[in-house]
DNA sequence: CTGGATATTATGTATGCACATATTATAATT
DNA sequence: AATTATAATATGTGCATACATAATATCCAG
């Protein structure tokens, strides 16, 4: 077994840090220091070091040397799947449904979101999601048509719009927001629940580069988790 | 200006995959080609290229050489603060308050998650968080006293067990659900909110190695918004 | 004593080289 | 034709080296 690989080395010193052999914010042996105990190039060390650091479980600093990073943070990272996917993963079958679809001016909010003119229209749509035939996500969606004209000739009945902005717009940036809301009527109405229940809502924008492509909002059905791990 | 350390090209390779030069799933040219291509050794395209497979963008396989990736993943990530932190970064005076701290036997619910035995007692503590004197977040708490037995001695009321906590197992793992729930009469009186309103929730257990120790549930106040970005 | 030039130091990065390893393509064998 | 060796190939990794860069320590002049 090889034990000299920057792998092995990395893990060896997250473990010795998790141990706790070096405190909080301790400096840590210098590179060469290293290289010696291990037996290995200064490279390899640097290479190991540098993971942790993108880690960050470390900090390094030029002449300063590396020291364990004073204040871990706590990162929780989880993936935003597609609703498809999200909905298979479960082992239920996915169907989704256009309620409504058309172009509207937008409300002052969403405008500002997306950076569209006053004069201009966009395309509004609301969608449920099926698992299995029963309402998993009820979506409220405007699609920037500046940025994405050619949405209008996209088979939507097939494709979610969600599906097809991903892969026409494979490389997008994007923000946020998860809230919990009470259901109002329609949002009641959509998922078959009742008004009133705590409804955990997701809140996104996306754009590209300059283009402010689209921005929706996702409500769960009644007990839906979002799950991750730290 | 440098143009050839492994940040600048990885950079530009990547505004090439992002423009669409090279399609979804699509090949990219090999190490040698862009070493050649960009005047540098391989060892500098490797590296450019391996933070990007790291980064989700390219994957890459012995032989089979690197390819845009076919269904780029997207991550959300955000951290996990402190809530004294997130309190303060608002401008707002954090404080907090036990309402109530004692052992008691856990649930067999809470037992399962701390791997607690079933004649064990465990800490069990209801706290609220204040910004600038209104509740934030109301929190309950379990605690492993087989884990950690020194809380006991801990100086809780000037420290909330959050912050204890994170200093005494600072590298310790967890998982993390995110609900929303109609308060109940408790959650209500203590966010001095209204019985029925959607409450964000944040369900969390912590464990290291192999020592579980301490599952909380987090109730914000209401309108509360957990902000990330992709 | 203070400000600023200078040396020192730990990490950051690029390179050439050698070899390892996984995977595919091809050839040899049954 | 199917199976099994073998070669070819792109990436993975380690090392020695050289130089770059940022931050600190030191020393010297005023």
């Amino acid at each position: 077994m090889r034990v000299n690989s920057h792998h092995d080395i990395r893990q060896s010193i997250r473990t010795r840090i998790e141990s706790g052999e070096w405190q909080l914010g301790a400096l840590i042996p210098g590179e060469m220091a290293l290289a010696d105990e291990y037996g290995c190039a200064r490279t390899t060390i640097n290479r190991a070091l540098q993971t942790l650091a993108s880690d960050g479980l470390v900090v390094r600093k030029r002449k300063g040397g590396t020291r364990v990073c004073e204040m871990p943070v706590r990162q929780a990272k989880f993936e935003i799947p597609i609703l498809r996917e999200q909905v298979e993963a479960t082992g239920c079958t996915y169907r989704h449904q256009i309620m409504s679809q058309k172009l509207k001016t937008p409300t002052t909010s969403v405008r500002t979101r997306l950076r569209i003119p006053e004069d201009i229209k966009a395309l509004f749509m609301e969608t449920i999601h099926l698992a299995d035939g029963r309402p998993f996500a009820y979506e409220q969606r405007w699609v920037n048509l500046q940025a994405v004209p050619d949405i209008l000739d996209a088979p939507l009945d097939k494709l979610s719009a969600n599906e097809w902005l991903v892969k026409t717009v494979p490389f997008s940036s994007g923000d946020v927001v998860f809230t919990a809301e009470n259901a109002d009527s329609t949002v009641a109405d959509a998922l078959q629940s009742n008004v009133g229940n705590a409804i955990f809502v997701v809140d996104r924008t996306t754009w590209m580069g300059e283009d402010f492509i689209t921005t929706m909002k996702l409500f769960y059905r009644d007990g839906y988790q979002l799950y991750s791990s730290l």
